[in-house]
DNA sequence: TTGAAAGCGCTAACAT
DNA sequence: ATGTTAGCGCTTTCAA
């Protein structure tokens, strides 16, 4: 016949509720549930003694419960359709930082670019699972978008590409950034400049291809297709792109890849290929992750403040969901042009 | 006044319980409940009706009210100290894709090195939000472990070092890891080999540290303290080490980095120096992680199966979730030397 | 085989 | 200010 002891709490992970730490307190759960949610009407003296109450009891509440009675879940859903590139974690880094502050958790789901499990999966997470939504490179948007905007269900979406239809989301200026890129590569006397594209689904890829061209027409150069690689976005693409590109029977002097993974893809070709960097071939890439200044040669590239938009991402979410039915908002972060030693004046030959 | 059309249920994500179902089936809900959870005592009639229905009103679980019930929630937590490093993010892919193929969801905990965190977290996680538990590097195991284990609770830890205690986990060979490699630097004839390990709370760092002395002392050479530089797993750390190393009045010819990210600081370190890898220093990293090829030179390395734990460790979850009562396992996965271009024999001088 | 009904732990009216 | 109570959607006895 045991008792509740000290040490039988503080060990014991046992299911402790609301009206345990009622019973303790002498109070009515209804108290408890105040106290616990911050609400008003509490004397103070009661809602010390229940609080004192908690800590005794090492009360943790239900989510489940918190939810299904209607309150909020305190989870926000986070949708990822590939989970090993950096480009995806350090953004996923910046949602996790400012979630934890605000004590939201994070339901993971990677769609693993299957297209059809994303509106299963938004489904799945908008039936009170998750009080809202992060969604970061979404790719079917049209099946759901309308039906989350209708429902005033919080959302944000990350690198979204609005083709027409507007939506609360962050992104960054991948047209101008591209376009500065390749300023910056055509004052250094390229004219033959070889680009290794991203997914043609994805927004970004489509908007760094446009600053690309603007550039060039800006230049008054043409725009040659054969210059033109289109990858995924990931490294063996561009070093397949590279292989292409500098197989031309005219090769580009400067390849600038879509990403900075891709970019590596470039480095390796080129040097297995013999040449030296960035003697014999400049390299841009874009995004600026942490790798890109560790490589040899550090890598020149477009900084995208992937962080930042993870943190902007969730704190707009954060403001959805205080209030639902705030305007509609996009975001767009300045990118900037990483000067490495990636690139180099065009040699004359 | 509109009835439910057919357009209106397949856009909506409004809210279809069992009680939708069983109406649109006209049978009880608790006949629904049934077939939902394939249990028997259906009539094959009454379940296809059932079923049709489903997929008619778009049928999605409340997960919460489920979990509350009594049922499982399908839900697996993951905890995690460190959201940035590839370490992780490898295993967390392997984990990922497993429990994706169970239909298991994944809610994301990351500590970020706070200890007190932890078992806050196992807390709330395991009551009732989730089914199971992963653990990744986990710190302050000793708060929760016992309570898990007697309350019977799934759960796996990878990369944990039972000091005394026995718990259901996965890791690799560390030790015997770092051996291999100091004797692959031992027979390029390095005789002054430095060491930077990771955090000592770790067990893997700790391991490795052993390695490293034991391969020594089997090679009949000293052991100097001076030649071990305390980091923490992370790159900056790999730098300053090595600065530290490479200022010692003897400074070693080889430098054995306990992780790769710490192996890349190395190189920074090595590089600002004027040095020329890998003839003026030999740097050998551990974790192969994917940019360990994509360095210059190529980084020399113990290989983990990072993806592979990451999915054995799952598997053992499901194991555990399937029969709590499960003997508990320790997986020791095997490391593999991988040679690249970063070591050298020590050169005469 | 099926249905009715009692909760799971909690929030949010509604009383007092 | 505080307590009472009706659900939230579901699983699981218990009856029928």
């Amino acid at each position: 016949m045991r008792k509740k002891s000290d040490g039988d709490r503080s060990t014991s992970l046992h299911d402790v509720t609301i009206v345990d730490v009622a019973d303790e307190a002498g109070v009515s759960y209804a108290t408890v549930s105040r106290v616990i949610n911050n609400k008003d009407h509490v004397s103070p003296e009661k809602r010390e003694r229940v609080l004192r109450a908690m800590a005794q009891l090492g009360y943790v509440a239900n989510l489940q419960a918190r939810s299904l009675a209607g309150g909020s879940s305190h989870v926000v859903g986070l949708l990822v359709n590939y989970l090993s590139s950096s480009y995806t974690i350090e953004i996923m880094r910046g949602i996790d930082e400012v979630l934890q502050t605000h004590h939201y958790d994070l339901v993971l789901y990677t769609t693993h670019t299957r297209k059809t499990k994303e509106s299963a999966y938004v489904a799945r997470l908008t039936r009170h699972l998750a009080d809202g939504l992060l969604l970061i490179l979404p790719q079917e948007t049209t099946s759901y978008l309308d039906a989350l905007r209708q429902r005033r269900f919080p959302h944000v979406l990350v690198d979204y590409l609005s083709d027409g239809a507007y939506a609360p989301s962050v992104a960054t200026t991948n047209f101008q950034g591209a376009y500065d890129a390749m300023n910056y590569l055509l004052e250094l006397d390229h004219r033959r400049i070889g680009f290794i594209t991203g997914g043609r689904e994805t927004g970004c890829a489509q908007q760094r291809l446009e600053g690309y061209q603007a550039a060039l027409k800006d230049h008054g150069l043409p725009y040659d297709p054969q210059l033109v690689y289109y990858g995924k976005f990931l490294q063996p693409q561009g070093y397949q792109g590279a292989q292409t590109l500098l197989n031309l029977a005219d090769p580009p002097t400067a390849i600038f890849a879509s990403n900075d993974s891709m970019a590596f893809g470039v480095m390796e070709a080129a040097r297995e290929r013999g040449l030296h960097l960035p003697e014999d071939l400049s390299i841009l890439g874009f995004d600026d992750i942490p790798q890109a200044a560790q490589v040899h040669p550090p890598l020149t590239t477009v900084h995208q403040p992937l962080n930042k938009m993870g943190q902007r991402a969730a704190e707009l979410l954060l403001d959805y969901m205080a209030d639902p039915l705030a305007p509609i908002e996009r975001i767009e972060l300045p990118t900037d042009l990483i000067i490495r030693q990636s690139c180099q004046r065009r040699s004359e030959r």
